[in-house]
RNA sequence: CGCGGGGUAGAGCAGUUGGCAGCUCGUCGGGCUCAUAACCCGGAGGUCGUGGGUUCAAGUCCCUCCCCCGCAA
């Protein structure tokens, strides 16, 4: 198959060498300009990009891919599918209908659920207990075209959003070549998405990052490994922000004010949350400082009882 | 030169107006205990990031450079 691959991120980087591997020919590979990044500001290419370089591929890295010229040069490229995985751009119709097979998209839930930019990050922090990835033909929507595929996960306890992105880009990948082989067979399903069961997650906010101590122990958890490795979960001590990057819900009750610091251990800082729930924080990270264990934390700070976060 | 925090024992930190380098944890040895992530006693472990400077004396004051990190993008 002819394919021009459409991706940015490190979650469309195996997809599309799977998509090699199995001896589909791509055209050319669309990527987000480079940006810039970290401290010092400098323009960094996104992995898809660098993949492709290190694979000898055309890339396109357009501002706008919706531009005439923008489209015309992509569709020049003659390829009998599109492909597309956590691309970034909303494509138009002239490039959703102006291949032979058409576009797909591979997406990191189970739409309808989730659809939209971060859909791993939804799925724990919502504390689903089923995820998984689709496959699906593009239309003028997010993410609202027909459905070809699904392939289901169980969330594990460990999983945070990290862990999460792996494992989905190699079901996923997987998904995504069983999904282009039998396009080209002609034997792939359409089915419809039902539109009244659909939920967005949409793009993370900064007020997202924020630990609210009202919610219960497991609400917290949830949110804290869904936003580990990225943005992170936070919480404010001293007027400083405390990065969260691990923590559990443990079988106790306290009764103290939500944010209430209950004590700590060789095994972390207990925390009081709402209804009473415990959370035990176990790895943080203070402001200008490096990632460290909780418990590390709380005897160089000589934590005491009582302290008030959030 | 976007703003800011920081580099002191294996880990996390303190170190006041320059004057013998400390704390908690870990580690090693011993003790207590049915037992312990518990408790008691004892020990080891540091060129205070680098290179200069000021001083009788620098972790501490001044300058150089290197490295780590938070925010912002």
């Amino acid at each position: 198959m002819k394919i021009v691959y459409f991706g940015s991120p490190d979650f469309a980087v195996l997809p599309l060498q799977k998509l090699i591997e199995a001896g589909h020919e791509i055209l050319g590979v669309v990527t987000q300009p480079d940006r810039k990044k970290g401290r010092s500001q400098e323009l960094c290419p996104t992995p898809v990009k660098e993949f492709a370089v290190k694979n000898g591929l055309q890339v396109f890295q357009p501002e706008k891919v919706n531009l005439p010229e923008e489209i015309d040069a992509i569709l020049a490229l003659g390829a009998e599918l599109f492909v597309t995985v956590a691309f970034g751009q909303l494509l138009k119709p002239e490039l959703l209908y102006g291949t032979k097979f058409g576009a797909i998209n591979l997406h990191a839930s189970l739409l309808p659920k989730y659809r939209g930019a971060a859909p791993i990050h939804y799925a724990l922090w919502k504390g689903e207990k089923i995820t998984g990835v689709t496959t699906m033909y593009m239309n003028e929507g997010m993410d609202t075209g027909d459905m070809i595929y699904k392939a289901e996960y169980e969330i594990l306890p460990e999983d945070n959003t990290e862990k999460l992105y792996e494992k989905l880009a190699v079901i996923g990948a997987g998904l995504l070549c069983k999904t282009v082989e039998d396009i080209g067979k002609g034997v792939a399903p359409r089915i419809p998405q039902d539109n009244s069961e659909a939920s967005y997650a949409t793009l993370l906010k900064k007020e997202h990052e924020i630990i609210n101590w009202q919610q219960t122990a497991k609400e917290i958890f949830n949110h804290i490994r869904g936003f580990n490795s990225w943005p992170v979960a936070y919480t404010l001590c001293d007027g400083k922000r405390l990065k969260i990057w691990e923590a559990v819900a443990i079988d106790e009750k306290a009764s103290a004010a939500a944010g209430e610091v209950l004590g700590f251990d060789n095994l972390g800082v207990k925390v009081c949350c709402g209804d009473g729930s415990v959370l035990l924080l176990q790895t943080v990270q203070p402001e200008g400082k490096g990632r460290m264990k909780a418990s590390d934390w709380a005897r160089g700070k000589q934590l005491t009882k009582g302290i008030q976060l959030g």
